[in-house]
DNA sequence: CTGTATCCCATACGATACTG
DNA sequence: CAGTATCGTATGGGATACAG
């Protein structure tokens, strides 16, 4: 049908950008951690141990019910956390990492270090970028 | 008035996100990288230093040149990469790795190595859980 | 060669309301 | 308490065409 062509050539691009994609683990792990709470989830649970629902939501502020589940769902698909249910009066569910989610943590900490000493840069980086655009003076202090 | 009330309810909510993703670098640093593009732009920049914007295109399989000045445009507005305009027939411009983003790379290298040996497991977990939930027997590690 | 402007789709995220 | 369902918006990302 010709209403297929279009969608034909979008199935195209994403197998051909899936081929490329496939061979780069690098992308998909970021695709992963890019994600908004993931970092922040995995670090909760490095930091206690085992949590339950309720624990976690109060631990992060900010996070909504359904992003909350839907981050755990992703990361228990992903095989870097363990969900358990224990049937009772009101149900209570515990998340903890599993040991492959727990060789993750170091590479996180990596990163979080990494961001703690630098971010302020990138920021002011934008801030100059941004307050050049705007038309302000404010040509460049320090760059490169 | 009325039609305010759900912008200034989203305005709230974001303002009260941002307050918190305020104090959290890291996040802010995965939202950088977590972009389908930016790791693999810094890799190639790092392996083969400066680098015009048709080496980069061509460096770069799948990408499409809008998306690959969009992502240079925000690596230089952060102050990882810098950009070089050279005034000639055909305009040429080049992009570096600034000393920022230089100290970017092992960290990025750190990414990669977990990736590479882990994202396997990962794929493997997937496969698992979305055999099980898709109502196949299968639960075990050999499907397909 | 490099970059901009449009158009459009897919998805991430959030608010709200409702079940076991 | 934990989770699902529905709805809505914002944004990332890609195709195409055009401009300096």
């Amino acid at each position: 049908m010709a209403t297929m062509t279009a969608e034909q050539r979008r199935a195209e691009a994403k197998a051909e950008f899936d081929a490329y994609m496939e061979t780069c683990p690098t992308s998909r792990l970021m695709a992963v951690l890019g994600n908004k709470w993931t970092t922040t989830l995995l670090n909760r649970l490095a930091d206690h141990g085992t949590m339950r629902h309720a624990e976690l939501a109060r631990s992060v502020p900010g996070i909504s019910a359904k992003m909350l589940t839907q981050s755990l769902r992703a990361l228990e698909r992903d095989g870097l956390v363990t969900r358990h249910v224990t049937a009772a009066v009101p149900v209570q569910v515990d998340y903890t990492l599993t040991v492959l989610g727990e060789t993750l943590i170091p590479i996180v900490a990596t990163v979080r270090a990494w961001a703690d000493r630098h971010m302020p840069d990138v920021e002011a980086a934008r801030g100059r970028y941004d307050g050049a655009r705007a038309g302000e003076a404010v040509p460049s202090p320090r760059d490169r």
